[in-house]
DNA sequence: AATGTCCTCACCCGAAAGTATGAAATCGCT
DNA sequence: AGCGATTTCATACTTTCGGGTGAGGACATT
């Protein structure tokens, strides 16, 4: 959370510098006040508005990298586990076709509290806080179907 | 959807007014030009920012249709949402984005009460107890992606 | 005007989920 | 033989979810 207002800062402030930058030798001369400032306004509006979408979203926490283009590495990592453990991907798949923890450890076996540690691990290897962003980011990475 | 812009369009409207009110006789006298663009730039950078937080919506399966044309509300009515209402859809499907109750609260401008409500009637409707559960019940019926 | 649906919000309470920490057994690898 | 990863399980604790119930306002339909 904080790492998204820090670099938020530094975006504002840097626009700021650019806007400065700009101020009295460029538009000063050209256009008035009222525009100039509406237009920094919406600039500043709009800008903020990206960032606020771009970098909430819970399948993105975590990776502060801005996509540029339509990226190929999807599909590098669909092989790829992401570090997952067989364990924690069976656990995860389980976790997305919606069952309890109880029921999943029934399924497999095992006591409640190991299929708390899967989760807990799986949860910090995907970086995410709960089961329904695991499901959402695993989906995006092509680990679960 | 709507709503969102129009009260985007007021937030930032109103800012302009305000700024406009302190416009020359206030802060001008007191602060380098500079420092008032400094300050427009950052409270319509956090506006923007605050209403993209919040504006975190995705169009999907049913409504992507809809946005396209205005002419097929009734097709829309008439589109299989199991009987989900469309504040229960919307929560639905930032369940399935991996929000939590809170988060989907502070998104959608209501209590945590509301999205509690609305997410046990999708429950009721969609025969589930779970939210993992809705959200894979839900991809099956085709009514989020 | 009455009805029904939807949206909103509240309170309480129990269940489920998640965090933190530790630990033991197994297995592969060097 | 030691190391790391994995799997298993435990306790204690906090947070989030979900059920139950009730209720008021907005809105459209009848």
């Amino acid at each position: 959370m904080w790492r998204y207002i820090i670099l938020y800062g530094f975006v504002v402030a840097g626009l700021v510098v650019i806007m400065n930058w700009l101020d009295f030798h460029f538009l000063m001369h050209s256009l008035s006040m009222e525009i100039y400032l509406g237009l920094v306004a919406l600039i500043f509006a709009f800008t903020g508005g990206w960032i606020g979408w771009r970098y909430t979203r819970p399948s993105m926490a975590g990776s502060a990298q801005i996509e540029t283009t339509s990226d190929v590495p999807t599909t590098e990592l669909t092989n790829d586990t992401s570090g997952l453990s067989p364990r924690e991907l069976e656990v995860l798949e389980l976790i997305a076709m919606g069952f309890s923890n109880q029921e999943i450890a029934d399924k497999l076996f095992v006591s409640l509290n190991t299929v708390k540690s899967h989760s807990s691990n799986l949860f910090l290897k995907l970086d995410v806080k709960r089961r329904t962003q695991a499901v959402s980011k695993a989906r995006e990475l092509g680990l679960i179907h």
